[in-house]
RNA sequence: GCCGAUGUAGCUCAGCGGUAGAGCACUUCCUUGGUAAGGAAGAGGUCAUGGGUUCAAGUCCCAUCAUUGGCUCCA
């Protein structure tokens, strides 16, 4: 008899040999029947693979994380059984599952594939589903595994069997399909009952540019109908929510070839908009301490040479540009931090005067490979929300920790309350990726992690993400879709302050290197609207929208009386115009609707002769009348929390 | 940068070998209308750019540019 430790703490007895799927059954047939794997003792195991010793098994189904994700791995290798009936010497790569459904890398040889094929893959693989074929693991020795992809002139599985130590290799048969797998596997096919292939891209093998290109289909599978029809919801919803359709929509940013890709302009309204963003940001940190600063959008190639930018990036940058006369080389800032560097240097510091806060929302230009361009969130020009922190090595933390309370302030300001921390560290396998000294980087590493911990923040760490520069702190935040973005950052920099030879006057009158924080709640402006408007779907917090009113007069009669109002709204925080058009209300309505103008003031000879307007406010309708001043201070109060 | 798709009026799109289409927006006129589209008329395009095939090219082929889905990259 062995013990099974459940999730619950609960220990039960079962025969040696047992195996979840049995587990499961000796707790109720509807669990049984939702169990896709199960995690044992860590490990995700197929359910019906025996155990034979004491072990924690937790089941896995749909509602696990792990669950989907075996789940999709299956459904990967159904569709791989169904490329294989429909297109044989189809080759395979890798299959894994993803985020949200799963991929699989083929070549299908000189054969063409497009998206116009993924109907029939589907009928497939959905028929394929009915047979209920079980994923049957079968241990292989390495010759063996060599031998079978031989015969079927795999070279790819093949490569991935070169990697793998004897004694460990499995495939995984369903139906008629035979995979290379580490597995696990749900039960069996059967479990799959809505099917969609989303799209196909090139990937290369392994991810080497000199390798060959393989077709990779992307898809995504569930238990049920229902499930996929929601998912098709939100993928349209999503569409109708991409900042790149709204924004053009909203009238808040354009792109133009003339400019040059990548270059987003702002237009009126979204200037409006954002100005409003950094005023905002703006005052938070001149309470917290810092000043503003404004430096050119060029340097001298030496400020990078300094900073050690140019020998890591000068290649891949917007190549320098030259003064006519004296051939001296400038390039576009790419980031403001040896600027910052340069103005701390500008007086002697003194350990009193630590930490000094130096903040600007600096415009900088980057060159980004053309296929990486996209809407605002990838840009070849944009502006940091960038502040540098200069203190003591003693006040790191602190100023860490001070910093960890803006970004949140800022983010809870904004609507954005889930979202979680990633500690970005060295990868301890490739150290001479990075700058700086092992001591440093020690001590930076430990700060960020004692800091998030001591704020109590949901943190995961990764291995490798640091900066070349120093570690970080970055902020992932999920939207109203949950979907994930990255955006506030915090970094610990040990290295720039010891290139620019940066000091302070200590109490012991020696000289001291200060520590640098580098950090940018947004992270960048046009990214951060981009994704505050996929957020609220382009209706903007009150105080953030452009035109927070607009008035509608129900005919020319009353447009004197409009002005009149319009005047008496109009101020440095409210913002609105009039509909002066020759057209009827239903009209006027339907276009401030249309534009997500948050209220409408409707006036007609009712609102004339009692001396006030009629409230209708967006997506909920007509609110009835009130008073110009009882508007305002409603306003005012709205915006103003 | 690499692979695939796309590029027709300001916007959304139809047309796919035989002299350019729709809806919305725009202009003018009529209408002065009470909570999501009042009516009529008009104007607007070297069909991304450059080559080629053809009696004839938005329509087929090639190249370039841009957009886009991925890959790689991201101070």
């Amino acid at each position: 008899m062995i013990n099974i430790t459940l999730p619950d703490g609960s220990v039960r007895q079962y025969e040696s040999g047992t195996t979840s799927m049995q587990i499961a059954l000796s707790i109720s047939e509807g669990l049984a029947r939702n169990v896709l794997a199960a995690e044992v003792n860590g490990e995700v195991w197929d359910a019906d693979r025996a155990i034979d010793t004491d072990a924690t098994v937790s089941l896995l189904t749909w509602n696990d994380t792990k669950g989907k994700a075996t789940f999709w791995h299956s459904s990967a290798h159904l569709m791989a059984e169904a490329l294989e009936a429909l297109y044989p010497g189809t080759k395979f790569g890798i299959g894994p599952a993803i985020e949200t459904g799963f991929y699989y890398d083929v070549d299908f040889g000189d054969r063409d594939f497009s998206s116009d094929d993924f109907k029939q893959i589907e009928t497939k693989m959905l028929e394929l589903a009915k047979t209920k074929s079980r994923y049957e693991r079968i241990p292989v020795s390495k010759a063996e595994a060599e031998t079978y992809f031989t015969e079927k002139d795999d070279e790819y599985k093949l490569d991935l069997i070169k990697d793998l130590e004897d004694g460990y290799i499995t495939f995984y048969k369903q139906g008629n399909f035979t995979d290379l797998c580490r597995g696990p596997h749900i039960p069996n096919t059967g479990f799959i009952k809505a099917v969609k292939l989303t799209n196909v891209a090139g990937a290369y093998w392994r991810g080497d540019e000199s390798r060959k290109q393989l077709t990779r289909i992307y898809g995504v599978t569930f238990p049920k109908q229902s499930e996929l029809s929601e998912y098709v919801k939100m993928i349209e919803e999503a569409k109708k929510r991409d900042h790149r359709k709204l924004g053009k929509e909203l009238e808040l940013f354009t792109f133009s070839e003339k400019v040059g890709m990548g270059l987003p302009m702002w237009l009126p309204k979204g200037a409006a908009l954002r100005e409003k963003l950094s005023n905002f940001l703006q005052r938070a940190q001149l309470k917290a301490g810092y000043e503003q600063v404004i430096t050119p959008h060029i340097g001298h190639k030496n400020l990078y040479v300094t900073s050690g930018h140019y020998e890591k990036y000068g290649a891949d940058s917007f190549q320098p540009i030259k003064t006519p006369q004296e051939g001296e080389e400038f390039l576009l800032k790419p980031m403001n931090c040896p600027h910052h560097c340069e103005l701390y240097k500008f007086k002697p510091r003194s350990y009193k005067d630590l930490p000094v806060r130096f903040a600007e929302f600096g415009t900088v230009y980057r060159y980004e490979q053309s296929g990486e361009l996209h809407g605002l969130t990838r840009v070849r020009g944009f502006t940091q929300d960038d502040a540098h922190l200069f203190c003591r090595p003693d006040q790191v933390k602190d100023e860490f920790k001070k910093v960890i309370d803006l970004v949140l302030y800022v983010f809870t300001a904004l609507g954005f309350d889930d979202y979680t921390a990633q500690v970005s560290l060295r990868d301890p396998e490739n150290k001479t990726k990075y700058i700086g000294s092992d001591h440093n980087w020690q001590l930076a590493e430990a700060a960020i992690i004692e800091a998030a911990e001591e704020k109590g923040l949901k943190t995961v760490v990764e291995l490798g993400e640091a900066a070349f520069y120093g570690p970080k702190l970055d902020f992932m935040v999920k939207d109203a879709l949950g979907r994930k973005w990255q955006l506030g950052t915090i970094q610990v920099d040990y290295n720039l302050p010891e290139r620019f030879e940066l000091e302070y006057t200590g109490s012991d009158n020696a000289k001291h290197r200060p520590v640098m924080i580098h950090r940018a709640p947004f992270g960048s402006l046009e990214r951060f609207i981009a994704v505050l408007i996929e957020h609220c779907a382009g209706n903007f917090p009150l105080w953030l929208t452009p035109e927070q009113f607009i008035i509608l007069p129900i005919s020319e009669k009353y447009e004197e009386y409009a002005k009149k109002v319009l005047e008496s709204l109009n101020n440095s925080d409210i913002r609105g115009l009039i509909d002066l058009r020759d057209e009827k209300i239903g009209r006027k309505i339907r276009d401030a609707e249309m534009k997500k103008v948050p209220y409408m003031l409707i006036i007609g000879e009712k609102e004339v002769a009692d001396g006030v307007v009629s409230i209708r406010k967006h997506g909920a309708g007509d609110l009835g009348s009130m008073g110009v001043e009882e508007f305002r201070d409603k306003l005012i109060t709205e915006i103003t929390v």
